[in-house]
DNA sequence: AATCGCTATATTTGTTAGGATATAACGAAA
DNA sequence: TTTCGTTATATCCTAACAAATATAGCGATT
């Protein structure tokens, strides 16, 4: 059996993580679902969690990345800008990207 | 100022952590020092946290990374393999390149 | 056979991240 | 103006993880 080679990656802008794996799982929860709570309901973690992920990627975006909207029509909720839906269709892409950069580089290894 | 874009790697036998970034650098530590607990002070983790990577490492790699000599003189030590030493260049040279890679990728979402 | 510095391991203590819980504030709609 | 399901936030508690400590065992060298 051969070795496997994985991957974690994230982007950080001015020393704040904006996007990493967990964030972006959320953003599509958020996407789906069309509010934080039952986002987190969804992904099995804890509303605080999910509260912090997203305040931090909001925080460190320089664009809005999901607009909150809180009391009125059923509550509130939260959904995604078209910068947010771009940011999670581009970290895909890349996520992916890498995955098949690093398969073809663990051939190195393989045959040490 | 721009978002930078971060990773980390590692390698994985049989679904045990072969290789990652904190067990490179011990091993870098130990062809060094030439004994395991001199790498741990070296990198001020505890001697435990050193050895359980070690272990680790050892227990999940094909071929032997490090031979451990116990007793004898000065004690003992802990010296790389050939395998060894050709692991943590390929692990480095891969993440070198993963890194530039992914710098490249990194202009999608610049010009978001 | 005594010494030495190391590997190898167990046990205990400390610290930190996260979970659970509680609650205030909000604004549209009825 | 009351209801509703949210967002937003604070506080406490616990459980997982890491550090600190202790100690046994080893074997070449003297």
């Amino acid at each position: 059996m051969g070795y496997k080679i994985k991957s974690r990656i994230w982007i950080e802008s001015d020393d704040n993580v904006l996007l990493g794996e967990g964030r972006v799982t959320l953003l599509k929860a958020i996407d789906k679902m069309g509010s934080l709570s039952k986002a987190a309901k969804s992904l099995n973690i804890s509303y605080k969690k999910a509260w912090q992920l997203l305040d931090s990627v909001n925080k460190s975006a320089k664009k809005p990345v999901t607009i909150n909207t809180i009391g009125g029509k059923g509550g509130g909720g939260a959904e995604l800008t078209e910068y947010g839906k771009s940011l999670v269709k581009a970290f895909d892409e890349i996520n992916r990207n890498c995955w098949a950069f690093l398969d073809k580089q663990l051939e190195k290894i393989e045959l040490l």
